[in-house]
DNA sequence: CTGAAAGCGCTAACAC
DNA sequence: GTGTTAGCGCTTTCAG
């Protein structure tokens, strides 16, 4: 910047102002100063911008990885959640850190909040405690979570309406004419726990019974869960319809039943949620709990851009829409 | 970090050496100096560290968007590629600076590189100017480029044999009996064109001629291609197999000829390129040229820090697969 | 081994 | 309007 000062044959300070757009300095000056900026290929340097300002213009999106798997985001939500979060955030003319925590280490969101490198944070899922997130919040106010609203919370969530979403499957499915309908998925994440709470209260309002064989505990990976559920139909239950808590795990239904020789939906009616791009283009096609991840993802930083701005923005459930496709009927 | 000096007892230069773990501080006053600041969830700030240090720890990765379409990151390619990218750098202790830029507006590459927020580069794809790129490459050294190698070429570029990758196809295709094979997709940008190149060297070790009228340019996201190769379909030229420049755009066509009533693949074989998740899953699933991308990253990223060390690292082709799938045969 | 002090590149009072 | 100057929070000589 020095040396574009002395080019314009101005001070520093000018050269900032000019910089900024500051209509203190005369438009001719102004644009003189920008132009040689310009023809010099100057641009300021961020670091030194945003220790002065304390502001970086960069949003942080945490992705936080379950377990100390070390490894891959291959999880298809997840990456269509990043790139809607990444438009969105582009267009505010933010740029997006992406940082992948193990969830397991403590300690690590007080740590991305102190390296103060983001002026806001987004946390795909709640698979930390809820009651860290909590205490953070107290004290940490732009920071908004994709995931369910618990009672008690006190940070700002952002999420479909799981329970609802989980009451509507099951509903679709016994209006087939289901009876032994499988719950398949971890039921312990906040987001889990409603739709599975969701899946019960569907029985129970189908007039079903909830039998405690028929929900597994399946992984959230492609690969894995095809083997949980096969072991599953290994060991016996019968069952002929299915309620997945994702897409990617209905998708591992559906391959591990084609394996063991079932029909889907002929023997076994699927579900899942989410409606990821895979949903639609699968044989058959997924009937699936649809989370508008468009609206979601501009919903988050709607409300994270508020937060920052020193308001404080409420959490949004947001509605689940059920899309009937070839896998259930 | 003054605070915690004046509770050590120390001096600021001696808590920057205990966290920095200088061994030229004694273990144990380090340990405590360490736990003071975990105890009062101090850490460092990365602005004042990274002015300091000029480095930043972290790696951009620009995704170009071709023309002004102000729009979505939903490319399935882009965004695997991008949750690659994100694995391998994370497990090199570094973040990810997500960039989305408009590929027109000139001089955005140099914005970026000197706005210094990253200690390298990442360019997924080369929708940009050859030239540019070239003329950046001569000054900036930490950059690796995702795409096709070309002749006079100065910077790093990391990319799949696409040459190799369009002549298979064919040979496939060719193989199966197939005499009138399209091919869908853009062919300008240098990728494209080395497929296409690919294709019509194809054509010719089959003893076909190639036909122009067979060539469709198809736009690249899955809702226009679909309507592009409807109206390619509608403009009455016979073809029996299409080589697409991506599974993005084979897809479409898949659904295209679908809704016009012709079979795939009896009454037209499809082949794409990529091997994206969605390939495996479609109905029939795609024959496709698989390109590692897990590998790619890795390479990317490995010849990106090797170049961040002052090597001089070398551009990469790696091969493609044939993955012949229902959608071929 | 430890501390004092300089300075990374920038912005914004505060003078003039 | 413009320049001078004081930091932002950190690391690292350099001196002791």
């Amino acid at each position: 910047m020095a040396d574009i000062a002395r080019m314009a044959g101005v001070s520093i300070s000018t050269v900032s102002r000019a910089l900024a757009g500051n209509p203190l300095i005369p438009k001719t000056l102004r644009d003189q100063i920008v132009e040689i900026a310009r023809t010099h290929g100057y641009v300021v340097n961020q670091s030194a911008r945003s220790l002065r300002l304390r502001k970086t213009d960069i949003i942080g999106v945490v992705i936080p990885l379950p377990h100390q798997t070390g490894r891959l985001i291959s999880d298809p939500f997840l990456l269509e959640m990043v790139g809607r979060l990444v438009d969105e955030i582009a267009r505010r003319g933010y740029a997006v850190l992406v940082h992948k925590v193990i969830a397991t280490e403590p300690g690590w969101l007080e740590r991305i909040i102190q390296s103060q490198r983001a002026d806001g944070l987004i946390l795909i899922g709640q698979s930390v405690e809820h009651a860290a997130l909590n205490a953070v919040a107290d004290t940490y106010r732009p920071m908004v979570v994709w995931g369910a609203q618990l009672p008690g919370q006190r940070y700002c969530a952002v999420g479909g309406d799981h329970l609802e979403g989980g009451r509507l499957a099951v509903a679709h499915l016994a209006g087939l004419g289901r009876e032994r309908i499988a719950f398949f998925g971890a039921t312990e994440a906040p987001e889990a726990a409603q739709r599975f709470e969701g899946y019960r209260r569907g029985l129970a309002e189908a007039g079903l019974t909830f039998d405690p064989a028929l929900v597994a505990p399946v992984s959230h990976s492609l690969q894995e869960a095809r083997d949980d559920v096969a072991r599953f139909i290994a060991s016996g239950p019968s069952f002929d319809a299915v309620f997945a808590f994702s897409d990617v795990i209905a998708l591992a239904a559906l391959e591990a039943l084609r394996e063991a020789g079932r029909s889907a939906p002929g023997d076994v009616a699927v579900v899942g949620f989410d409606d990821i791009m895979l949903a639609r283009y699968g044989a058959p096609p997924l009937t699936t709990l649809r989370q508008d991840l468009e609206h979601g993802a501009q919903t988050m930083v709607d409300l994270l851009f508020r937060r920052m701005a020193g308001e404080d923005a409420p959490s949004v459930m947001a509605p689940v829409e059920l899309i009937v496709r070839g896998s259930s009927v």
